[in-house]
DNA sequence: GTATGTGAAATTGTTCACAGCA
DNA sequence: TGCTGTGAACAATTTCACATAC
């Protein structure tokens, strides 16, 4: 599915300026969806279908769709393949992203395994760790090389992502290390705020912070609240959030 | 503006009804800034500081924070200790919460280590696996248990959180067993959307949603993002040139 | 003087509903 | 006929700015 064509890989052909984060937050959704599909022989799907497959509602795909050029059919659908490519290209993974991981512990490890996972578009090429017990094994098929030679590695890799799977207390001398060394994503496990460039992204995933919020809404309407519609509180994708999860699952 | 939001009478206790998602979404990160000022000693803090900690504005922080009965003091700021009481006390983390975890894996064990963590508010005591190789080993101090035996345990050790770290091919019958056990908040890891029963709370985290917005965002950065021909826009769009230019995500 | 809490405005996102194309 | 794409209505959220309280 990767198959990258072989075409210029500096710039997405299309309007890339302006799409709100929300949308942003979707189109992971979709695309995995659409891999579903592709998968089974399926050759198109309406927006309705889609839609109920990610948990949105159709004039959302629609609209967000709307933001690239969309390749729909009126009266058809959607041909999967082709929205499947539309959106690998929209997010940049029409090619695929190197991405490496700091820290080598369990975290680390499992994320590796996740990671080295085909087709989503990613490829690990670096797992880094200071714990000299680790440096050197290999870890989802990668030999473990000292965090101090990052800036090597990325370079020599060309890593562009770097997933930080350490203690809260190194995760910002990870980042700094991870941005030192050129790279301008980061996704982080780790729960403190880290400071970076303002050119460099983060996503943040906190275990604590998702069983917390989890935690709220399990009591919130749980034991004996009833208050009519609060239970339909769809958690928007947060831009970042976001995560484009769904609290409540509602279905009507 | 109509309040069609039921505000509803809360409940007697203390917490009020009707807080937005986005709002819930950032009570943890404020609770997280609000724990380490408490082990640093610090008696009170203004918006403006810990909105910084956090990585929001002020008025975000202030604003969130009257949904629930604030504890700010004009001209002072907040205090850190009964702020963080009733941020706990809102998410419904002011008692330990006792979760488990199906999947003694990689995954399923990194995270264990998470969760035993004190001090979130959280307490692990079920770990659930099929594998017969992995029932009976112990992880994040707690004995591996059948997955058929979720129910009896999660009646017996009060479990009311569970954290679904299998792979994408079981995850809907570990979340069915789940529920059938009488949770009602579930966090999956895995890259699938699943069908629950209204009343009960899905959190996703996907580590491949993550990185592909990841790559969206570093790649859309190019100095010259040229939207292309005029032409490709289907309905002149309205380009809003201009982007936010947020880079950086805040966490959610 | 300082910093919260909150109307009101501005902005952003979602839903409706239908024109128009395949 | 069926389904997309989108203007317009609507709803939610953020930001401003200031009266208010300490």
């Amino acid at each position: 599915m990767v198959d990258t064509v072989p075409r210029s890989a500096s710039r997405p052909g299309m309007p890339a300026r302006a799409v709100p984060a929300p949308v942003v937050g979707r189109l992971p959704g979709y695309l995995q969806a659409l891999e579903a599909l592709i998968s089974e022989r399926v050759p198109t799907v309406s927006s309705e279908e889609l839609a109920g497959m990610c948990g949105v509602r159709s004039a959302i795909l629609r609209r967000d769709l709307s933001h690239l050029e969309s390749a729909g059919r009126r009266g058809v659908g959607y041909d999967c393949a082709a929205l499947a490519a539309t959106i690998r290209e929209f997010l940049g993974v029409d090619r695929t992203r190197r991405i490496g991981i700091i820290g080598a512990g369990r975290l680390g490890s499992a994320l590796a395994d996740y990671a080295g996972i085909p087709d989503r578009g990613f490829a690990l090429h670096g797992v880094f760790d200071i714990d000299p017990a680790v440096i050197g094994t290999t870890v989802g098929g990668v030999a473990v090389a000292p965090v101090a030679e990052i800036h090597r590695v990325v370079a020599a890799e060309r890593i562009e992502l770097i997933v930080i799977a350490v203690p809260a207390s190194s995760a910002q001398a990870a980042a700094d290390a991870a941005v030192d060394a050129g790279v301008r994503g980061l996704m982080s496990f780790a729960p403190v705020v880290l400071t970076v460039p303002s050119e460099v992204s983060v996503r943040h995933v906190d275990l604590a912070t998702e069983l917390q919020v989890l935690a709220y809404y399990t009591s919130v309407e749980s034991p004996d609240t009833r208050p009519a519609a609060p239970g339909t509180d769809p958690a928007g994708a947060r831009t970042d959030t976001d995560a484009p999860a769904d609290t409540t699952e509602q279905q009507q």
